[in-house]
DNA sequence: CTAGGGTTAG
């Protein structure tokens, strides 16, 4: 047109760079740039608007801010625009920043609440999200509410998912229910809520809820899914999603492979997660660190090594979570020379840097071998401030290795650091009970009763085809409770026989010695074992999660209990998995 | 005339 020689005015230039960012043609962009300063046209504010849009379209950030700094009244597009910039290359904070600006300059224009669209509350609730700005939420969703777009899908989403992410999922949850939105993504991200929150029931609930509305889900919400059934322990629910995905045919990509790897592992499967690890078609860092961690978890350490050797050969580079898992693989297996080998080379072989993690996870490595001063020294000379996983991980060698003084050290740092957790006190209670020093023993208990510190009480699960049965110590609820206890009183003869002798001293209640072993014998994990037992036919694996670590009697009692009914038995702890078998248990004692 | 959801450790 312009080479043609027809004159061009103001009016066209704006379609045309529509038209140029809509083809994403920056070449013909910047022609008709060029264009509009030989005809005199720069200072038009809506060809200048148009002009911002098209350079931030093609990434051009700087030259984009050059005009829009330029133009005296911006359109909500321009604003929106160079937003959607920062945002596409990650820079959330500068967008957030951006949109403090906007709000002055479009409230001094347009008045409160008028200036800025429901793209522009979305692209900002999507950088609040990253960045976990929990403090600016609130103020987001005041926002959205004044400028009336409360029930828009991209805002109930965008709010569900920034509030999740900040943490607050109660105000989540409180967005998506009074929205009574049937949006995919808004069911999608809620359910994501719940499930990176550990509340795996609600997520598998909202699951069903959202199906019964016939909305069809993709494949997107399965890994979230998957994670529930994870942090439920939940092998059955676990199976059962698996089972359903292929059924609807979707394809398990990488997001929901990694999940599923992850999610049989925690629900105490390593096969199946390993199954699950070779059919992910294009396996990522992520799902080697899923395998190599769950292995670890339980126990497997040597396997976790060579899935670790696999992964190099592969040319994988690991990243700082690999290597958190391979110093966990060690520190199951008890390959402290190993240990030391990576944890002192991963900056040289992988350019990782050793994080607080990495020296957490080596100074408990140490401290469990034994090597108590060497991790003293580590603790001394690393480049961080000892935190509370350090301090944990002293304390606990030091019960293993029954040090007095080190326990009531670590114990005492772990006190000021988390006062609310109780037990750090029954771990250091445990230490001076083995030492036999009752009057310490007194004293944490008169400390617990007097600083409020209740323990927190030790439950147990099983999960039977979808039921989950929860158990407590003494608890006599269960409908086949007379059996379970007579299981367990079957149980007693064989296992005093195979030298079994109840560690009444570790025990806090304040009762006397004759109900303290009654009670020690009625332990939830006892009573879900028995369950178990009673409950899945011969042979059988028994499969009991618990919510603390598993007691120091009940896990020699069930090491017995495996050789003498001749059964596998799985429990998760708080920490990682026991798989009793044959009078063993694969954490080799060290938990 | 621009915009939304998922993965690994401790």
């Amino acid at each position: 047109m312009h080479s043609l020689g027809v004159k061009c005015n103001e009016f066209a230039f704006p379609s045309v760079f529509k038209a140029c960012t809509l083809t994403n043609d920056f070449r013909l962009g910047k022609q008709v740039h060029g264009t509009v300063v030989v005809t005199g046209f720069e200072n038009d504010e809506f060809v200048l608007n148009s002009m911002v849009v098209l350079y931030a379209k093609c990434g051009e950030i700087a030259d984009s801010t050059r005009i829009f700094d330029a133009i005296p009244r911006r359109t909500v597009v321009s604003w929106n625009a160079l937003l959607n910039c920062y945002v596409q290359r990650d820079s959330f904070g500068e967008a957030v920043e951006l949109f403090q600006d906007m709000i002055v300059s479009q409230t001094q224009m347009y008045g409160e609440g008028v200036g800025v669209n429901q793209t522009t509350l979305s692209t900002v609730l999507k950088s609040i999200a990253s960045l976990q700005a929990s403090h600016i939420c609130r103020q987001m969703h005041a926002l959205s509410l004044k400028s009336g777009f409360e029930y828009n899908n991209y805002i109930v989403n965008g709010l569900v998912d920034a509030y999740g992410k900040c943490g607050q999922s109660e105000d989540a949850s409180r967005v998506f229910k009074e929205s009574q939105t049937s949006d995919l993504l808004a069911f999608t991200s809620m359910i994501t809520v719940y499930s990176q929150d550990g509340q795996g029931e609600e997520a598998l609930k909202l699951y069903l809820e959202m199906q019964s509305q016939g909305i069809k889900p993709d494949a997107f919400v399965y890994s979230s899914l998957f994670n529930a059934c994870a942090s439920l322990s939940a092998y059955e629910q676990a199976k059962q999603v698996h089972v359903q995905v292929l059924k609807l045919g979707f394809i398990i990509d990488i997001f929901a492979g990694n999940s599923l790897v992850n999610s049989y592992a925690k629900c105490g499967s390593i096969d199946d997660a390993e199954r699950a690890f070779r059919e992910i078609p294009e396996r990522s860092i992520v799902s080697w660190s899923a395998m190599i961690g769950g292995m670890a978890q339980h126990g497997h350490g040597r396997l976790a090594l060579q899935m670790f050797n696999e992964m190099l050969k592969e040319g994988v580079a690991p990243n700082h979570i690999t290597l958190v898992s391979v110093l966990c693989a060690c520190n199951h297996a008890g390959l402290v020379t190993d240990a030391k080998r990576y944890f002192s080379s991963m900056e040289e072989l992988f350019s990782v840097q050793p994080m607080e993690e990495h020296y957490a996870c080596m100074i408990d490595i140490l401290g469990r071998a034994g090597k108590l001063d060497e991790a003293m020294e580590l603790v001394n000379t690393m480049p961080y401030e000892a935190n509370a996983a350090v301090w944990g991980a002293l304390l606990g060698a030091a019960r293993i290795h029954k040090n007095v003084d080190l326990g009531s050290k670590a114990a005492e740092m772990l006190i000021n650091l988390e006062p609310e957790k109780s037990g750090t006190h029954i771990l250091l209670a445990n230490i001076y009970a083995s030492a036999g020093m009752w009057d310490g023993v007194a004293k944490i208990r008169k400390v617990m009763k007097d600083s409020n510190v209740k323990k927190e009480p030790g439950m147990s699960w099983m999960e039977i085809k979808d039921k989950v049965h929860t158990f407590i110590v003494g608890d006599r609820s269960h409908p086949r409770g007379k059996e379970i206890y007579a299981k367990l009183e079957e149980l007693s003869e064989p296992l005093r026989k195979a030298g079994y002798v109840p560690m009444v001293e570790t025990d806090l209640h304040d009762v006397e010695e004759r109900e303290k072993a009654k009670l020690l014998y009625h332990h939830s994990e006892k009573l879900a074992v028995a369950f178990g037992l009673i409950a899945t036919p011969p042979g059988a694996p028994i499969r009991v999660k618990k919510n603390l670590r598993i007691c120091l009697d009940c896990h020699t009692a069930i090491k017995l209990v495996s050789k003498i009914a001749s059964r596998e038995i799985i429990v998760r702890d708080i920490n990682r998995f026991h798989h009793f078998r044959d009078g063993l248990c694969s954490c080799g004692d060290y938990w």
